[in-house]
DNA sequence: ATACTTGCAAAACATTTGCAGTGAG
DNA sequence: CTCACTGCAAATGTTTTGCAAGTAT
């Protein structure tokens, strides 16, 4: 996975364009604009190796299929930038938040050790909510 | 979904005795303890009935598979007490957090309406930690 | 030319559903 | 005695993998 194919391009196209977090099905869609032939397991095949590479992020949301977005999307850090996500229920689009709130060490019982905390929004884009 | 079957007794017993939220794998091989015949189907339809009735709660974590707990677990409030959860990285365990930091409304940008949030925890449990 | 990539089909999981037999009320 | 419930098998949706053919370098 290491070569650069029409494939890897498209996928990471997408990804890049897109501006929030999309789901392999919808990255198949907007790709296979470029490589009409390219399938779901060669997406999935190039997710993983993005991951690697740090040139995307796996958004993992509850209850919902795992979705993809540009690292470093929004911000010009080189490392990935620590951050939240909204979910829009008429939509089902998911937006990246740049804010946190912080640890929430303060949630655990004692004796619990918090390494790491995701917060997830749920509601009405400001699209939907127009 | 309605009768008082063995099996519908022996997942209700499993989910109230654990004390903390169980995939149906879990409830599963507890509830095989009364019931051996017992069949993942039949669990699933009863979490699902047991949801109507408000005895149990859906608990989705990030990549995780669906786990079920009490409703009311830990509290004594008529209606499902809105908390969080911690899961640990070591034993897989998912235990619930009596606290909430607020509605996290000002994470969201301008125009987004949020009607909803989780958060979720993760690290070591006591237990593990220890 | 070589070895990485691709597309397809099939396998893995979690969850749901159709159906015929079983059992609670 | 009925109709809800159960167990099994098969279907669904998401993600992974084996393999033979395709292609970037």
């Amino acid at each position: 996975m290491e070569r650069n194919t029409r494939q890897r391009q498209a996928v990471l196209d997408a990804i890049d364009r897109a501006g929030r977090a999309l789901t392999p099905s919808e990255i198949l869609a907007l790709a296979q604009a470029s490589v009409a032939s390219l399938n779901l397991s060669t997406i999935y095949r190039h997710l993983h190796a993005l991951q690697d590479d740090a040139r995307i992020t796996k958004v993992m949301l509850p209850g919902q299929a795992a979705r993809f977005e540009a690292a470093c999307a929004g911000d010009h850090h080189e490392v990935a930038h620590h951050h939240h996500h909204f979910h829009c229920s008429a939509c089902d689009r998911v937006y990246a938040l740049h804010a946190c709130p912080g640890s929430m060490q303060e949630l655990a019982p004692e004796g619990f050790v918090v390494r790491a905390h995701e917060i997830t929004l749920r509601g009405l884009c400001a699209e939907c909510a127009a």
